[in-house]
DNA sequence: GTGGTCTAGACCACA
DNA sequence: GTGGTCTAGACCACA
């Protein structure tokens, strides 16, 4: 399974990074079960051990895993990860609505449906 | 006047795309009224005339504005502008909600003020 | 002039890290001031431009530079760092203390000079 | 009792080594007290043998511990121990309080407590 | 010219 | 087997 999209502008590293990041916000992977290591990975991805090697790296920066040497990547316990994400998409849904009122569209306006039937 | 960000991680012909796009949609800028040059606009904010060049390229790509030979860019005529506009930021809005929903966090909740003082 | 020693047992990419986060520390480099490019290092350190580019991520994630896409990397502005930096250093010396304790040597011992004359 | 930590960037075998280093400076363990077996601690920690052995090899290198074949390791007398382990906290003392002067911290200002409550 | 990404492949430390 | 580091070199985006 290759969940990889070579259309997609961002970069492969970052593209696993958010994947994984994605499956462990979920739950759907539980603290300290092994990541597939880089090297089987790779060879699922048909791409470069330094490149998934990059995303793990990656996913350590932020607090999603930790790696063991010798040993593997695992997922980081992390009760107050799903509040942090909260809080980032929170931000992002500010900044939207900032936008839109730049231009004269107020909150509500956007959160109609497609089609307004006013009535 | 400089309004370019070297924190900001968007490449800088983006910022200044961005820049003119929102004052276009504002209406500050009305239609037919001429951009800097590229060159005045590459020595006031002291960066590369390539730069500005493909920030302006950019723009006319999305159809903010048009260019004239030998004469300059100018805005667009598009009175269809703000609805565009608006089915970008809905969009960015659906995503944000699905991102939520995928990790268990309702529309509501991400709505709510952040002390939810009931009552 | 090359810096890196090769009988340390830390990486190269981590001993240029170190080496740039101290003059930073010590305010040798201003902020917003450029750092050799990622090129220029490799070349003057004898060693390769990936593993400069990967020290100068680590100073990123840290939050001692910035890089500006096709202009090179800057160092931040962040009034706090050295305080940051404060709080690690006693940290390490809580550690130290911690340790020393252990084995019963209090902290008075350690910091005494090294020929006690106690007269 | 399993004490190692996985989150703990230190490959494990170094935690190991620090571990009994600690019980023998604290004297939790006597001169000439034998350690576990190879085997019997690997399988305690759920880790590979080499690793321990590993550990108890660096042991021996410190000077801690002695090994004698076909029955095991032993804990070394050394009266000096207590003196060694203090130069070399001394040692990374002195460490702290250098890099703290180079970015213009003294040693007082390093060892006040949090809040400097004068008289 | 400057940074960023990626590949291919080597070599080492650790378990 | 597993991660971590490094080299050599290519190619792209950006200024």
């Amino acid at each position: 399974m290759n969940f990889l999209d070579y259309q997609d502008p961002r970069p492969i590293y970052e593209q696993i990074a958010d994947m994984y990041q994605k499956l462990i916000l979920k739950g759907a992977l539980q603290a300290d079960e092994p990541l597939p290591s880089v090297r089987k990975l790779a060879i699922e991805l048909s791409t470069n051990p330094n490149t998934v090697q990059k995303a793990y790296t990656e996913l350590e920066h932020k607090g999603f895993i930790y790696s063991v040497k010798g040993r593997g990547n695992f997922v980081k316990v992390d009760p107050q990860l799903r509040e942090k994400k909260k809080r980032e998409l929170k931000e992002r849904l500010t900044e939207i609505f900032k936008e839109a009122e730049e231009i004269g569209i107020s909150q509500s306006e956007l959160l109609e449906p497609e089609e307004e039937n006013g009535k």
